[in-house]
DNA sequence: TAATGTCCTACCAAAATAGTAGGAATTAAT
DNA sequence: ATTAATTCCTACTATTTTGGTAGGACATTA
């Protein structure tokens, strides 16, 4: 399951998805929106800048706004910087390889399971994107 | 991801397919062989078993055996059953539904998005067996 | 009745989750 | 220049989940 930090961040980058293109919305302003604490929401959008996926404005009029394109983010990135891995395991995992301890990885049969159910989720997280979170709400 | 717990149970139930049809196999060698702590794996195998997925037999040449064939047990109710909901919000699962707070059913595009990843996941989960993992060793 | 096994209740330590607190740094307007 | 507005950084904290352990009760077979 994916932790509320990840819902959270979800829903903020839905918000600013509506807005992209348009002026930088506030921490406070999404934080009362979207019914996320504010400090705890101070911390996430901070680490989805640090991976270049927003940009932020300090000062009067500003704020945060998407870097790129919605339709350019997809769900399993997003889920990536936030959650974590993707995969059921670690040794299936792309991005957080870890090597399974008592398991030998070529003969290893729940492993060659994970790596298809794996392959099957991130067919539809990698394809989805922020655009068709926002599309999808009407 | 899969807990620690989950990952013991699948070796443990691949194990115990390996022997289906044969006599009990005792925690204590599926503990050794699949180098699972003994007790932990003792709390295992006793809710796969609430569940009617294992039998057990007490007392000189007890142990455990699958109740039924290794061809109809699925790996997503083997992960149910230990480590709970398969899909990625509580308010997609199917088996541990819980409603949202703070957000609208009916138009939220996050939702809409994980009910796809959901049935995609689900699609493999749902149809390989403990069967196609012991098959898939060699 | 003794030995062999599962089963039950309770406990415990470490890690992860979900925040909170307080102020430093930067920018923009006056 | 000063002030106000805003993000950013460091650190702390409470709660829940995870990954076990301990000890003995209960059931079965020889």
């Amino acid at each position: 399951m994916l932790s509320k930090k990840t819902q959270y961040a979800f829903r903020a980058l839905a918000h600013l998805a509506l807005n992209y293109g348009k002026d930088p919305v506030r921490i406070s302003t999404i934080a009362l929106k979207e019914k996320i604490p504010l400090k705890f929401l101070e911390n996430i959008l901070v680490e989805l800048k640090n991976v270049d996926l927003l940009e932020s404005k300090k000062g009067k009029g500003g704020g945060y706004s998407l870097k790129i394109s919605p339709k350019k983010i997809n769900l399993a990135t997003v889920i990536r910087v936030i959650n974590g891995p993707i995969a059921l395991l670690p040794c299936v995992s792309l991005n957080f390889y870890e090597k399974c301890t008592d398991c030998d990885e070529e003969t290893c049969g729940i492993r060659k399971m994970m790596i298809i159910a794996r392959d099957s989720t991130l067919k539809v997280l990698e394809k989805k994107t922020l655009n068709d979170i926002i599309i999808a709400k009407d």
